[in-house]
RNA sequence: UGGGGCGUAGCCAAGUGGUAAGGCAGCGGAUUUUGAUUCCGCCAUUCCCUGGUUCGAAUCCAGGCGCCCCAGCCA
């Protein structure tokens, strides 16, 4: 597939890995085996990212493999659209689970099986309190519970009624298969869990095969057990769901013994991970979709420009560990850059145009300059760039009353045009709204290519586009990664934007552009990084800005 | 005295009895035809607190404090 690039990242060290180590130094597992386990009832997003290198790099890493296995317990809340968008982003991150796809609902069978084998075991029952009941009996985070009426129902009761449950001869909700564990149990998920509920509902893989569904408590190990999985690495939400899962593993013939370890989730500073508030976003159409650039999900990144590579290099960087904590989106921000930087493409888009007249320079003249496409990499090559006497430039490279440390362009001031020429401001041409249209200047024919002979040096070198050979473009620019300055998915209003986005129509940018390829990076200079989006066509260019560069003139300037 | 976890710099995070890695951010400075990049330098006398053990403690022990998770027929 050719979405696949390499996954490979250096191996960074954590707690799991040590453990990993340890169990195959100890020869207690010939080969590791993990497992990717999303439900599919929403998009990846990047938190998800840290779990896919987690269990796939630690499997590449030690020689292993790792499943992806879609955790289809809930027909109520899972579609096919997600379970095709979940592959396609595990691929692009840069993964392949190769033969190893698999459901849980690929297990119902012999989940169903062992269900009864734990009826006959007398470790379950089926419970006919209602969910109300059930709640009240289960006590509470400082009580104990109390059991059910129904918990010593005899074995052979017990098999008939789950046979007449899976039969569908009682509607949603009117009793559950629980484990019988132990209702005072201090650990709550200990407190007689249910192991199938009744679920009237079409499953997307199953259809309408089966009207009991397994919960995640019960499915989740027993489908680790079947696939051999060695590491079950999940989120600390889970940890106290562990010593169930190790039950459920103790009183089932499964054929191998799976252990689960927990780190902890990723959170980011200005962004909402929270699946409930993303589908809210997207439900209600605040964003164009899961993968509107603003959005934190691996497809909405992938559209904003995103590198795969810088993902995961992101998630190699922050560690693996169980403490909660909050990344700065900083260090998110620093790794897109350090490949975009690297691998970007160099060409000059002018996002504000302003106008400038080369009064000195022959009317109805142009000629060809000789732009790098890296300047880091020689062996990128060059490309051509039309120089005429009408050219444009940033509107914020000029500045009529600039303040002290301000390098770029300003009346009587000389700046040199990148791979072009020195000019000077002449003259400030105004509208009858005093406001700046067009600026007036000379060059110094001596200086092509930017230097200039007698080695007199400028403060600034300025981008620009002809003004007769550059096309028109469509900018995106979001404005700050993802979210509301408070990240706080608690406080979030359904009214609230994602993140602010800045529609720029009027854009120039060069020739050169037009033959930009949508995904590939772009890095306009002294603007940041940009992509093609999907929906461009050839004659309506558009660009979303990936990030921009790092700026300390804006830092300076208070960003005036 | 419900159970389970976690506390190392502004933010991540190594370290597991021998005298506090690394990254991000920040701050200086050099180079620069992107105010970018790159490069160099600075940035925890102290590891939540208090006692104890030890020649020696972030690491071991005791007692506190703080934060997170759990009462779905969600995952």
């Amino acid at each position: 597939m050719s979405v696949i690039e390499t996954g490979v990242v250096e191996a960074g060290r954590d707690f799991i890995r040590d453990i990993i180590q340890a169990d195959l130094d100890a020869k207690r597992h010939a080969r590791v085996v993990t497992r990717f386990p999303p439900e599919p009832n929403g998009y990846l997003h990047i938190g998800h990212a840290k779990s896919i290198c987690l269990n796939f790099g630690v499997a590449q890493e030690f020689g292993g493999c790792c499943h992806l296995r879609f955790d289809d317990t809930n027909p109520t809340r899972e579609e096919q659209e997600y379970i095709d968008a979940i592959k396609r982003d595990v691929h692009w991150l840069g993964f392949d689970w190769g033969e190893h796809l698999y459901h849980a609902s690929d297990y119902f069978e012999r989940l169903y099986e062992w269900a009864e084998h734990l009826i006959r075991a007398g470790n379950a029952y089926v419970d006919d309190q209602s969910p109300e009941e059930m709640r009240v009996a289960r006590g509470t985070l400082t009580e104990p519970g109390k059991n059910s009426p129904f918990r010593d129902r005899g074995i052979d009761e017990n098999l008939d009624l789950f046979r007449r449950m899976r039969a569908g001869e009682f509607p949603n909700g009117a009793c559950v298969l629980r484990a019988k564990i132990d209702m005072a149990s201090g650990n709550i998920n200990l407190r007689d869990p249910v192991l199938y509920r009744i679920l009237h509902a079409s499953h997307p893989r199953t259809g309408t095969q089966w009207c009991i569904y397994p919960s995640y408590d019960y499915a989740h190990g027993q489908s680790d057990a079947i696939e051999h999985i060695t590491h079950s690495v999940c989120t600390l939400e889970f940890e106290d769901h562990r010593p169930l899962y190790d039950w459920f593993i103790d009183h089932l013939p499964v054929p191998s013994r799976p252990r689960q370890y927990e780190f902890a989730r990723l959170n980011l500073t200005y962004t909402i991970l929270s699946k409930r508030v993303l589908t809210t976003l997207v439900r209600d159409g605040h964003v164009s979709g899961w993968d509107d650039p603003r959005m934190p999900t691996l497809a909405g990144l992938r559209r904003r420009g995103v590198p795969p590579a810088a993902l995961r290099e992101f998630v190699r960087r922050i560690g693996v560990a169980k403490a909660n904590s909050v990344v700065d989106v900083a260090m998110l921000e620093h790794a897109i850059r350090e490949d975009l930087n690297a691998s970007a493409v160099r060409r000059m888009a002018v996002l504000r145009p302003l106008k400038i007249v080369i009064e000195n320079y022959p009317e109805g003249q142009t000629e060809e300059v000789e732009g790098a496409n890296h300047p880091d990499d020689p062996g990128a090559g060059t490309r051509r760039l039309a120089f005429g006497r009408e050219l444009y430039v940033e509107r914020d490279d000029f500045m009529e009353n600039p303040p002290k440390k301000f390098f770029r362009l300003s009346p009587g001031k000389e700046v040199r045009l990148r791979y072009g020429y020195f000019v000077t401001c002449r003259e400030v041409v105004k509208n009858m709204a005093g406001e700046v249209v067009e600026l007036r200047c000379t060059y110094d024919p001596a200086t092509k290519g930017g230097n200039a002979p007698d080695g007199r040096k400028v403060q600034a070198t300025l981008h620009w586009v002809s003004a007769r050979h550059s096309l028109p473009a469509e900018i995106r620019v979001y404005n700050s990664l993802f979210t509301k300055p408070e990240p706080n998915a608690a406080d979030f209003k359904a009214d609230l934007n994602p993140c602010s986005l800045e529609v720029i129509a009027d854009a120039r940018v060069e020739p050169a552009l037009a033959q930009a390829t949508s995904g590939k990076a772009v890095q306009f200079e002294r603007q940041g990084y940009f992509t093609l989006d999907p929906d461009a066509t050839a004659d309506r260019l558009v660009f979303n800005r990936t990030i921009g560069l790092r700026d300390s003139w804006a830092k300076v300037s208070g960003g005036a």
